[in-house]
DNA sequence: TCCAAATTTAGAATGATTATAAAATAAAAG
DNA sequence: CTTTTATTTTATAATCATTCTAAATTTGGA
């Protein structure tokens, strides 16, 4: 099952109709590597739905957290919540600068998970693995 | 060097005054299990200090993220930016009925942030690491 | 003591997010 | 294919955490 088939499934299975805005939604969350904010989904989307409403946008990202297929990662030094439709086990890495977040390899993160998973007692819902800082362009560049 | 110790000594090397409003914040910062919120910091500290400013707990607590000596763990849930004076490399558990934060020892943290560190190639400034779900509290409870 | 810089404070402003209510849409029923 | 009804979307207003501003206060040094 691909990943917009993850999201899209979620939906369905809690009989909640897949309206074409959530679709989209789903679809842009589900290929992005960007980590997108309500904003960058709602511009992304409104050539292609011209009547698009930020708070749909707000609406689908609020039930897919609360369905638990959609990760709600937090700021990126910018004050704005950025999302992740990617809920394997992996390290997100922020940077303050750029505000821009990307994900990284690791070896150790999924035994975190499952550690987490077996021994907090919690019913889980997400997971917000992040570390911020200065990336390495803008170490270098004068500002971005 | 005590936790009150790390993040007075971060605002003196800086070259910043340690304020009486600073100095209360920073040792309720390093001394609470509750991962606070600025507004949580700002009433549990008026009744010291009468005159002290929300506004002093928002730049104290920025200052503090930027030194890289406290963590913006962000929303546990309840919109609001929690900090994490305790930058050791831990889990955070947030429950999104009570809004409490907790620690969770783990063996796999540490070796996640060393991996981090050694690959990312950014500037590391803090850590996010943070799970939501139910607490085992709230599981039972039919509200708090 | 006096001065200049840093800090605090109160209050206003900002802006992301949420709430509201009417219009549009989609499923269900007949 | 209509009618009905619940769901969803939309535009807009409201909320409220956070940031900004400028004046008052405090600080440490001359
Ligand atoms: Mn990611
Ligand atoms: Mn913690
Ligand atoms: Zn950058
Ligand atoms: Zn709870």
């Amino acid at each position: 099952m691909d990943r917009t088939e993850t999201l899209t499934q979620a939906l369905r299975q809690k009989g909640l109709r897949l309206t074409p805005q959530r679709l989209a939604i789903c679809r842009l969350l589900a290929t992005s590597e960007q980590h997108p904010t309500a904003q960058m989904i709602y511009e992304q989307l409104r050539p292609q739905y011209p009547s698009l409403s930020l708070a749909t946008v707000y609406n689908t990202l609020d039930i897919l957290v609360n369905l638990g297929v959609v990760n709600a990662l937090g700021s990126a030094g910018d004050d704005v919540v950025h999302y992740d439709a990617d809920t394997d086990p992996h390290v997100n890495l922020a940077c303050t600068v750029c505000h821009r977040v990307i994900d990284l390899p690791s070896q150790h993160v999924r035994a975190l998970e499952e550690e987490v998973t077996a021994t907090s007692g919690y019913r889980l819902l997400g997971a917000r693995v992040l570390y911020y800082g200065i990336c390495p362009d803008c170490q270098q560049q004068p500002e971005e």
